[in-house]
DNA sequence: CAGGGTTACTCGTATAGACGAGTGGGCAAG
DNA sequence: CTTGCCCACTCGTCTATACGAGTAACCCTG
């Protein structure tokens, strides 16, 4: 490695910015330069402390920074790292258009391939249960729903979890009941059923992880997570199933297209 | 206040979860509990130094997680307070359609004045720049752009910011040039001057903040920002504006309407 | 009573030190 | 050469202490 100096600058004690912090910015802009690329390994603390003359704690407090910016992520035993910007995933507004359904297979399996990676889904779960309040309001006021939640992965690494309720005069007894909804999905199972499908809203939110999200899709320090809820409309207008999912901000890309009308 | 320990309990010394993490477990849980309830003050790190029987250090630790989260703030010399959510702006998917152009003031102002609320735009600043390798590419590979830089504040809270980038040969010397774009905003001004629109495409992405962005929108720690980036095609195809916008999060519900055909 | 200063309490910043635990390379024994 | 241990280096957790600075209430003074 060049020489720290070479690379970090030095404190100003002059100024009232903390020194810990204007650790972080020298560190940032090194990052931001190019000077420490995606994966590479920082200054370890120790060297830093030597550098810049301070206490542990302080580089401490100054990775701390970086690590809630989603910058850097520390493994132990090993470094501090910066952090490597996984592939995202694009999602196109028009992934449940009626002809992407005739092929059989999911939506997520079929872009998945066709991206070249290995696409997964587990912590299958079909179950009835009680409607949360959020949920009544938008399937129209029902009391237990069918609730199928999976997890997908990409490649080995979960990037979103999703939960799917439909009102049980609806789903249940049907295929939609099963683990393995068939192909098309449920949406597939919808229509066959008579529900035909008019349109769907979404809703989209952007937050930090609670700290089940952070362990259910292993999330770095620092990815806040996009909250989407999908409801289904079929022709005569009513909600046939709500779709919440959420994702690791830092895999994916929402796109929508919409018309100027 | 009731006695901490009724709120609190105490800590699993044979656990082998750090106490700075289980002190935050249980922070949290009572916040979502309801026992502190949003913009309530939690107990000060001497309480809980002396509740738990741990250093200051360990205290401040678990703050500073919670503060990760977005769960709570601290304010120096008056303590630490549940973070308030602030109500947020719903967005929907039809806010650009035309029909809302014909009114005159901006989307923004229509739309806050109906909610209520009091809004404001400053920063405004117009000029023409060397377009970025990804505006260049959005537009269809123009070197210069006209930029329209500006901020929306919402009852004096700053809430998104954003870029707008237009092709020379469309928007030099015209209205859209002009500090004020006049009724209708710049769509209506595309529309005039022969570029009738056709559709936009929005690409939504979620992130931290960076410092910059921090700054300009005021964020709290632990609120990301929603990336939002709006090109506008004409109906013979071609990119006229390219509106690139950052939000806070915590102030923000996207909300769109798909056809299921 | 009005004004201003004191004071107690709050979080912010920083130091110094201790021990634990994960990682990986080198060295020694088999 | 292979195996396995040891050690150096890394970050993780925690303690104890010190001083700075923002806040607000109280009290004293004029």
């Amino acid at each position: 490695m060049t020489s720290l100096p070479s690379v970090l600058g030095t404190l100003d004690p002059t100024s009232d910015r903390a020194v810990f912090r204007q650790i972080a910015d020298q560190l940032r802009e090194a990052i931001d330069r190019g000077r420490f690329k995606e994966g590479e390994k920082l200054p370890s603390e120790a060297e830093l402390v030597e550098h810049y003359g301070v206490s542990r704690m302080t580089v401490r407090n100054s990775f701390s920074i970086l690590t809630g910016e989603g910058l850097v992520h520390a493994e132990h035993g090993k470094g501090v790292f910066v952090r490597p910007r996984p592939p995202v995933r694009r999602l196109a507004s028009d992934r449940f258009a009626r002809r992407h359904r005739e092929q059989g297979k999911s939506a997520f399996i079929v872009e998945a391939d066709a991206a070249g990676s290995h696409p997964q889904v587990d912590s299958l779960e079909v179950k009835e249960e009680k409607a949360s309040q959020d949920i009544s309001t938008r399937l129209g006021s029902v009391r237990r729903v069918l609730a199928r939640r999976r997890r997908y992965l990409l490649d080995g690494r979960p990037v979103e979890f999703a939960t799917s309720y439909l009102p049980l005069d609806i789903a249940r007894g049907t295929q939609i009941a099963e683990p393995n909804p068939g192909p098309g999905g449920i949406y597939a199972r919808l229509e066959e059923l008579g529900h035909h499908l008019d349109h769907f809203e979404e809703e989209i939110r952007a937050r930090m992880p609670s700290p089940a999200e952070v362990k259910t899709l292993r999330l770095a320090a620092g990815v806040p997570v996009i909250h989407l809820v999908r409801t289904a409309f079929d022709t005569e207008g009513r909600a046939v199933e709500v779709c919440d999912t959420v994702m690791a901000a830092d895999a994916y890309v929402l796109s929508y297209q919409l018309p100027a009308t």
